[in-house]
DNA sequence: GGATGTGAAGTCGTTCACAGCT
DNA sequence: AGCTGTGAACGACTTCACATCC
C-alpha cells in the first residue's frame, strides 16, 4: 500500500478497467495480463501496473491478474462495495431522464428521493425497473428527507440560476458529495466533493477539435 | 500566434471562461484582467495568460483584456462563431430529454434531427423553445439525412450495446463529430473525434473520494 | 503604476526498462 | 519463460517571477 496521493486520471481509469473487467468475468474469462487490459482499454500497460501499484499489489508474476478478484479489489478501492443513496433535484427534462436512468442501477448507485420547486405532488416516474415510482418532494423537505433517507449525494439538475443555492441547501443537509449537472461554478466548504457533468463544456472540445482538423 | 499543440486542458478552461465572460457581459463590465478572470474561473492568473498566450495577444499591458473582444476571440478560438448541427440517436429518456436541452440554444448548439430503431413515428418532442417538434426517424435514414441536413455532431443516447453500431453508421454518413452518452469504448477511424460523457465514471469519483476523506 | 506575455523552474503524470518473483 | 512491480527517464502541464509594454 503507497501513501502518495492518487492523481484523478488513475481515478477515472479504474472505472474504465472495472468496466472491461465485468465484461470479460461475463464471458468467464479468468486471467488477465496488464496488457491485454490496457489494450482493451486504450492505454498504456505499465500504466495499469502504476494505476493498481498506488493501492497495493494485485497480481501474480509470470502470470496476470484474476478477473474477478481484481474486479472485486478495484470496486473495493472506488468504494462500491456500498450503496450510494442518490437524491435528484430539479425535475425538469434532465431530471426526470435521470430518475429513470438504468445504467446507475447496475452500480451500486440508486436514487432514492426527488425535489422541485413545484407544490409536492406525486410524479408517477419510476426509478427501478419493477420498482416503486419516486415521490417528488418540494425542495425545502430536502434536510429533513436527507437524513430520513441517508442520502450520500445530490444530483443537481436545475437550471444554472439556481445550482448555488440548491448546494447550499444540500451542504446544509449535510450531503456531503454533489454531482452538478447545471452548467454553473459551485462551492462549497471544505468537506464537501462537487464533481460536474457538464455537456456544452464537452461540446465546445469537440467544436475546438472539429474546427482545427 | 504560437503552434506547439494546445492541451485538452487548455481548451475545457477556455470553456469556461467563455461562460464567465458571458456573465460579465452581461453586468456590462468592460475590462477584466488575467487575475480577475482567474479569481471567478478557480485557476492561476498565469494559467489564464498562458491558456490564451497558445493562440495569440488579446490583452493591454496595464489595463487588462476588454470582456467583449476577448469572448469574441475565445468564441472564434473553440469554432463557436458557426452553428453546429446535431442529430440525437437513442429516444430513451436521456435522449428525449436532450431533444429540449436548452443550454444547447445558448451556444451555437442546434438539434436538427432524431433517431430511434422503433418504427418511424412523430413523437411530439420539441427541440426549440417555441419550435418547430422533431420528428423521429428510423435510424437507417441517418445516411440519408445526414446529407440533407448538414450534420456535424452525432450524440449517442442508446444502450451500451448499440453504440458501436450507431458510431459506425455515423462514420458511414460522414459525421466527424461524436458526442457518447452511452457507457461503452467507441473506436472510429482516423479524423472523427469521439468525446464520451460518462455519469458513472464521475459518480465513481465521487464514491471513490467521499469513501477516502 | 500596473497588468500582460513569457522564459525558466517546478510539479505532476506517463512511459521505459529491467530487476524480482512465480 | 513470462509478467508483475518499480526506480529512473521522460514529457507535459502549471506556477513563478520578471522583463516588457501601455
Amino acid at each position: 500500500m503507497k501513501y502518495s496521493k492518487v492523481p484523478e486520471a488513475t481515478i477515472r481509469r479504474l472505472s474504465r478497467y472495472s468496466r472491461c473487467l465485468e465484461e470479460m468475468e461475463e464471458k468467464e474469462e479468468k486471467v488477465v495480463s496488464s496488457a491485454q487490459l490496457a489494450n482493451k482499454c486504450m492505454v498504456n500497460s505499465a500504466q495499469v501496473r502504476k494505476d493498481l501499484a498506488y493501492f497495493g499489489e494485485f497480481g501474480i508474476r509470470g502470470v496476470g491478474y484474476y478477473v474477478k478478484d481484481l474486479l472485486n479489489d478495484i470496486k473495493r478501492i472506488l468504494g462500491l462495495n456500498k450503496e450510494w443513496r442518490m437524491a435528484v433535484i430539479g425535475m425538469g427534462n434532465l431530471g426526470s431522464a435521470l430518475l429513470s436512468y438504468k445504467d446507475f442501477l447496475k452500480q451500486n448507485y440508486k436514487i432514492v428521493a426527488a425535489f422541485d420547486i413545484v407544490p409536492p405532488k406525486v410524479i408517477g416516474r419510476v426509478s427501478e425497473k419493477l420498482g416503486k415510482p419516486v415521490e417528488v418532494l418540494h425542495i425545502n423537505r430536502i434536510r429533513e428527507v436527507a437524513k430520513e433517507r441517508r442520502i450520500d449525494i445530490g444530483i443537481i439538475a436545475t437550471p444554472a440560476s439556481e445550482a448555488q443555492g440548491v448546494a447550499n441547501l444540500l451542504v446544509e443537509a449535510g450531503v456531503r458529495g454533489i454531482l452538478n449537472f447545471a452548467p454553473a461554478q459551485i462551492t462549497t466548504p471544505e468537506g464537501f466533493v462537487v464533481k460536474d457533468v457538464f455537456f456544452t463544456t464537452v461540446l465546445d472540445n469537440l467544436a475546438y477539435l472539429l474546427s482545427n482538423s
